[in-house]
DNA sequence: GTCTATATTGGGATAGAC
DNA sequence: GTCTATCCCAATATAGAC
């Protein structure tokens, strides 16, 4: 919520339309609360809008979650494929530093303070609610990641790159859900030297040898 | 599921205490739906007891949420602790390939099949329910884990280390889930596949090199 | 496209008999 | 320690006037 023109400092800010107000109060209360935990009633009071006016605009609550998810996935997706053409110009093979800094591209630089947040939200609700919704939104871009990789480490066997992509995954939510292992109030200093952080953590497990033995039978590094 | 006595096959086996009954059947659908989207009567009605007794015997929804954690965290925590101790007999500096394999061992060998996707639909949930409980539950241990890496890895500042250990627990989510990204069924054999995978992962992160300089622009490797 | 009003269902929690 | 019955409130969704 740093550097936020005040027009857009309340959520429920009067000016804009009636989804777009229902659009920032929903997201709002989903990234606080959870899915379940929201009611509609929450969501309408704050956007100051009639309750009946979700279900005009949405359908249904799962609706409207599935357009806030959609609102902020579209732009990641959008960086992500972007940054990776970049990289592409004149050149086949990419580094997996340059693909994993394309991965994380959408959340380098200025954001709305939201995604981060929304995204590892989304990602810690019951599989039921959101595998399907994750596979639509991210299946497509993931393939094209999982492809740049497979290139990247030829070494590595699809299934240990696919077990590393996802824990990557799991890495990047701790990151974007918002806490810090520092036990300091979160600002965006701390959120892009984690970033830092993060990088060198997945790039190094990404090109982590591979098991040919028992690494606990090993002597100490 | 498998492996299971068939007397304990029903998450509402009508032989157990009524306390027991009501922590399996809470447990079942916390790990499935969540804990928002969970009655107290769909609880009550899966363990075959009384509505009043969940009131009765945990007090508030709240506090049966926390004892159905306790209830696994603390073997989780006493196998973390004995692990260690166990590595610690004469020896001063552990590895940190040790280390790492002790913070893992609760869920190498037969485990309550429950366990895993517990600890990660916990860890999924809306901070503002969960924070106080998994500092009160893992504070302690984790600090212990962190101490000795500090000793394995003199190198990283505190900030690194913490930050590093941060995203470990969070590609260990991943594995425990219950997902995979092999889009198969999940079972045995796949979980001690990503256990396996994820130490690889998380080892090669810790040892990673700290930054220095802006790894992006280095030339690929 | 937005409102009021309401249908319908389900929620957590408690009182008090046994 | 377990039951029935109930309080009181909140939930999603819809109907229909404007």
């Amino acid at each position: 919520m740093l550097s936020m023109n005040p027009a857009q400092s309340k959520v429920e800010d009067t000016a804009l339309s009636t989804k777009k107000r229902i659009l920032n109060a929903a997201e709002h209360l989903f990234v606080e609360k959870g899915f379940a935990a929201t009611s509609l009633r929450a969501i309408s009071s704050l956007a100051e809008v009639n309750l009946s006016a979700t279900h005009y605009h949405f359908g249904s609550k799962e609706g409207l979650f599935a357009a806030v998810i959609h609102r902020r996935v579209h732009p990641v997706n959008a960086s992500r494929v972007k940054a990776l053409e970049t990289l592409t110009q004149g050149v086949n093979v990419l580094s997996v530093d340059e693909i994993i800094t394309a991965f994380l591209s959408p959340f380098s630089g200025e954001l709305p303070t939201a995604l981060p947040r929304l995204m590892a939200r989304v990602h810690g609700e019951p599989p039921a609610l959101v595998r399907p919704l994750l596979q639509e939104e991210f299946g497509q871009v993931m393939n094209l990641f999982l492809k740049h990789l497979a290139i990247a480490l030829p070494a590595l066997g699809e299934r240990e790159l696919r077990w590393r992509f996802h824990f990557m995954i799991g890495a990047m939510m701790q990151l974007l859900n918002g806490g810090n292992p520092l036990e300091v109030e979160p600002d965006e200093s701390t959120f892009s030297e984690g970033l830092e952080k993060l990088k060198l953590f997945v790039i190094a497990g990404f090109k982590a040898p591979t098991a040919s033995m028992d690494l606990s039978r090993e002597k100490k590094v």
